[in-house]
DNA sequence: CTGTTAGCGCGTTCAT
DNA sequence: ATGAACGCGCTAACAG
């Protein structure tokens, strides 16, 4: 009863007195073989619960219909969705899901990589580590013919294929949101400095003031290096500037809520002496009795999604005839942070 | 530069005139082979960038040293952070982690384990679907030797390996709690009343009550589907008893987090009015302005790991030399639920 | 110490 | 319509 030999395409072809390709053809499908013997060999196949094992064939057709997946990490909700987004439109195209954590580690990046490579995997969507800035590690993926998606945390080289979230029209929708609410000292709770994004949110922010012809105050636009001390630091910087802001826009969810905490103890009162807007809309801000009042949505399951419908298109791509060098594209998927206004409980 | 044939054995055995098993055996250090031939095997290997094909070794030596994982969903906190758990232990272990989610479909279920069985994962870690009550497709693995741990939830039979959590010291902990505090008229939002666990905490309540010389009152225990308008309508049952329950033990912070949305629009103080108490301890708790008091916590990362490393444990025990019909076993672990106590803030 | 050889299971020519 | 034979890349048994 243990290790009991699978049945093998051989195996079959012994039963039936017929050649090991007849059998493969027959299960195939393959026309050009006797109607009869297909029934038999299929109807064996059957009975002996023949399965192919893929791991010949993966081996024999050098492809795997495996995607690797780099992530930072599992913990943080937004790449969940994400994951789930890919392995769910893996799945229905039939592909599986290797998913992997750099924890924000570059030589872990590169290791996954690698090992991703030597498991053959058809392709690799990565959402890239803090740490990262150099590409040599996904530019070598191209001897291999493995092609490459990112998402989210993108290069911003122009030559890779990338699925990412703009989030100048979310800032720009927020901004503008709280300004017709009648805000007038909108203060900024920012990301690290040397964060592009960061930079383009006090770019739009900047912007914005200017156009509606507010007074711009820089002592409105604080950084956080993320950490909860941080971001309450931030906050007691920007509580402390007279006139007081009435509204903060904070970088994502999780700081916001940690803001919102420093507000409280701070005897402020959330949706009244000061407005919260954030990124992200995770779906525990629903659950608050005082949420924030919008939040720019990131799409993370469709940002997911999006990069693996991406990657089975250019791995399905591949399958057809190479014309003569064609010169090389890459595809860009830029999906647009929408402000998301939470209804009043 | 595109399909650029990436180097074998054979090919370094060629250019080295040697033969490709003098090769094989360099590289992996075997005992006796030349030092001197081993140098230059070594050296040209990584000069040509070689790393040996996986999907071959996986193909020739019966294993993938891949471990496939069926989950119901990865929306769900706890199973994201269970993966989180079973990648990191098994990618410590050099292991690939393979994802699917059966959505709680038990077809999707069995078409899932087939296709880790054809991958031929090593092992496989599930946590079962709602639907799933036969087990056959998983008792099928044992014929090809794949070696299945559950988690979380398991079936109720002996004959499986799992890691779950025993909810019973943590229920008792926190009906204990609760008295301790003073409460007298303590209710329960219970699960689906055909759930193993539902009935587990059922009994715990009552016996507790018991002990303790306190009237039990079964209007006290209501069942929610796990929708919310399944919950609230519970929470206005349980809250139109008289005397009004002035705590509830909720089966998860999902729930507890719809019960006091409840609570809250009847004008109830939570943690005044009404305290509750959860189990899970999501971390989005922490972010409330009123959590639950207390939450037993599941600790879904440790299950994971535990898990993973069940698992691993079990493959590497098979490499050793079976001794003869030496009868089946089944390993079992169980963490403990554990109370924990929010602090006011 | 090293080479030769035989598969692993499958798909694929090339014959017939 | 079917079979024979080859090879994918690697490991391991068997020979020297």
């Amino acid at each position: 009863m243990k290790d009991t030999k699978l049945p093998t395409i051989k195996e079959i072809a012994k039963q039936l007195n017929v050649s090991v390709s007849t059998v493969s053809r027959a299960l195939h499908d393959h026309p050009g073989i006797g109607l009869r013997t297909r029934m038999r060999v299929q109807q064996l196949a059957q009975q002996l619960n023949y399965e192919p094992n893929q791991t010949a064939i993966f081996f024999k057709q050098r492809r795997t219909f495996t995607i690797g997946v780099v992530i930072p990490n599992l913990k943080e909700e937004f790449f969940s969705q994400a994951i789930d987004g890919i392995e769910e439109t893996a799945s229905s195209n039939k592909y599986s899901v290797l998913i992997s954590q750099s924890k924000d580690d570059l030589e872990r990046e590169r290791r996954i990589i690698t090992t991703l490579k030597n498991n053959r995997v058809d392709g690799i969507i990565v959402s890239l580590s803090k740490q990262t800035t150099t590409y040599d590690h996904f530019t070598a993926l191209k001897k291999y013919n493995i092609p490459v998606v990112f998402f989210d945390r993108v290069p911003s080289l122009p030559d890779f294929n990338k699925v990412y979230s703009n989030m100048n029209s979310g800032t720009r929708e927020a901004i503008e949101f709280l300004i017709e609410k009648g805000h007038r000292r909108i203060g900024v709770l920012n990301g690290p400095e040397q964060m592009r994004s960061s930079k383009e949110r006090t770019e739009t922010y900047k912007q914005i003031l200017i156009k509606r012809r507010l007074k711009i105050d820089m002592g409105l636009v604080a950084h956080t290096d993320l950490t909860r001390e941080s971001t309450w630091k931030a906050m007691q910087d920007l509580l402390s500037q007279r006139p007081r802001p009435t509204a903060i826009v904070a970088i994502n969810d999780y700081i916001a809520l940690d803001a919102m905490q420093y507000a409280r103890q701070q005897r402020l009162k959330i949706n009244k002496d000061i407005c919260f807007v954030s990124y992200a809309n995770l779906p525990i801000t629903s659950y608050l009795e005082n949420p924030p009042m919008a939040s720019v949505e990131q799409y993370p399951y469709d940002q997911g999604a999006q990069a693996a419908g991406m990657l089975i298109n250019i791995l399905s791509e591949e399958e057809k005839p190479t014309r003569p060098d064609e010169p090389e594209t890459f595809q860009n998927i830029v999906i647009n942070g929408q402000l998301i206004i939470h209804g009043k409980r």
